[in-house]
DNA sequence: TATTCATATGAACAATTGCTCATATGAATG
DNA sequence: CATTCATATGAGCAATTGTTCATATGAATA
């Protein structure tokens, strides 16, 4: 195999085929790459985060999420319904209220995942 | 009623106190919420995840990132200065060349996991 | 049925973001 | 030196995003 790293230049010589050759089939489909970036934009937002923490202890309706975080009822609605469509977390109805919990186990490795890395 | 965040609230049929005395204190500080938000928005973005998925396979300098996904050298080189901030990628100087590498292994299981939910 | 309460949603706005273009920096070479 | 090559960076712009405000929906109850 040609040695990757002793070369000198990026016009024909530093790009070679076959890095290139190797690593695009590696690359995963367009649309897979487009969706993960999707789902992590979800957990960009340092209110849908706090969301998620709320829900790490138990199942919990609208108005006390949003009482817990000090937000608006309107503002809260509008970061669960992002979340409900990126699969984080799912709703049951029980007459006027509406709970919200944790979708599934994902969602903890994730933010875990990320807290390690922050805390390095 | 108190009312210290100037937000509507929900009686107390829903509001219940125990809960919300019970999941505040489990919240992560405030910062550390607002810095984790700053991770996941660096993975929150196409261009950049297959930059990490190009670095999967080895160290690779800018232009060959930037001819491996057709893309400028430009906007490949500003998405590794945000990859780097992070701390999710590394670089090494070897004369004119920069070559970038996977800062450590949390980006994998990030990632990892983020395809985990998408394939579900 | 009319009212009230919990939640959802559309429009609008400021703030942020990712790219392009032009240019700057830094290193090897003539 | 001056030039060339690889990379970095600042400004500017279009596109996206998170919140607020007003209003709509859906369910219980008088």
């Amino acid at each position: 195999m040609l040695d990757l790293y002793g070369v000198e230049r990026c016009d024909e010589f530093c790009t070679h085929a076959d890095l290139i050759g190797k690593v695009k089939p590696e690359l995963p489909e367009e649309e897979k790459l487009y969706d993960l970036a999707e789902l992590f934009k979800i957990f960009g937002d340092s209110t849908r985060i706090r969301i998620l923490y709320v829900l790490f202890e138990s199942e919990v309706c609208v108005c006390d999420i949003a009482e817990v975080l000090g937000m608006t009822q309107s503002a809260i609605s509008h970061q669960l319904r992002l979340l409900k469509q990126a699969k984080l977390v799912r709703s049951r109805r029980e007459g006027k209220t509406v709970y919200y919990a944790l979708a599934d186990d994902h969602v903890r490795t994730i933010l875990g995942q990320g807290m390690d890395h922050i805390n390095e």
